[in-house]
DNA sequence: AGATATCTCCTACAGGTGTAGTATCTTGGT
DNA sequence: ACCAAGATACTACACCTGTAGGAGATATCT
């Protein structure tokens, strides 16, 4: 599968938040971020279901929409496909770079530094 | 700018490790990874230029490509747009998700220790 | 039962992306 | 001076993406 579009993201971000939301739900999840129509939301969703990226749930009326995919699942898709072709598969320096540019409170460090001892042995 | 597709990265890819090359230099170093034919090679090298990707020199013949953006530059712009998409800011997660699946060896850890403890400071 | 608000379906259309083919130009070698 | 090999320019075309509009279906309220 390609990597998702920014917009896909945007969908299936209100989508995870959301879980099993009418289009409303969704319009209006995804209104402040985006501004977009009824139509067009209602085009994403329909044109991720034959990705599947989302499932639409047809029973009833309105239809439900979910996510087909957990947020985790996406994440490691989309890690993989960022470390290979940014950083050629070198974690360590995609990880420095990362570390090097934001700035992290001291539990979230002390978190990774805690990682990093586990991974020791 | 929008985000750069695999295809881009994969000619900036080229471009960094050659800098100043003929089209046929380009081909060859994308075609073991690729397959391209020198036309699509080329197409993708006009359509960058227009995009402000790619640098043409146009004295002399053969023209020479090159990267119009360095390689950092690349990687921090696309760091950003992967941390906002996916982990919607939090560097953190980020790179906890990227430290508990990469076996890093026991240089890059101390390395990633390393700068952890100077963002003590 | 009819109006109203939603929802769903189908259609559209411009611009981007992947992937070339063809025709022409430039140059190095004979 | 001419030809072959490589380079460049122009064109093509299908599929994807962003962004809806219009028409008809469905439920809700009165």
């Amino acid at each position: 599968m390609p990597r998702l579009s920014d917009s896909e993201w945007q969908v299936l971000t209100a989508l995870w938040d959301l879980d099993g939301a009418s289009l409303g739900e969704v319009v209006e999840a995804l209104r402040p971020e985006t501004g977009w129509s009824r139509n067009t939301v209602l085009t994403y969703l329909t044109r991720m279901e034959k990705k599947g990226l989302v499932a639409i749930e047809k029973e009833g009326y309105p239809h439900r929409y979910r996510a087909a995919l957990d947020r985790e699942t996406c994440r490691a898709r989309e890690r993989q496909s960022f470390l290979d072709r940014v950083y050629r598969g070198s974690a360590g320096d995609l990880v420095a770079a990362f570390l090097k540019e934001s700035p992290l409170s001291a539990d979230e460090r002390d978190r990774l530094k805690a990682l990093l001892d586990d991974m020791e042995v």
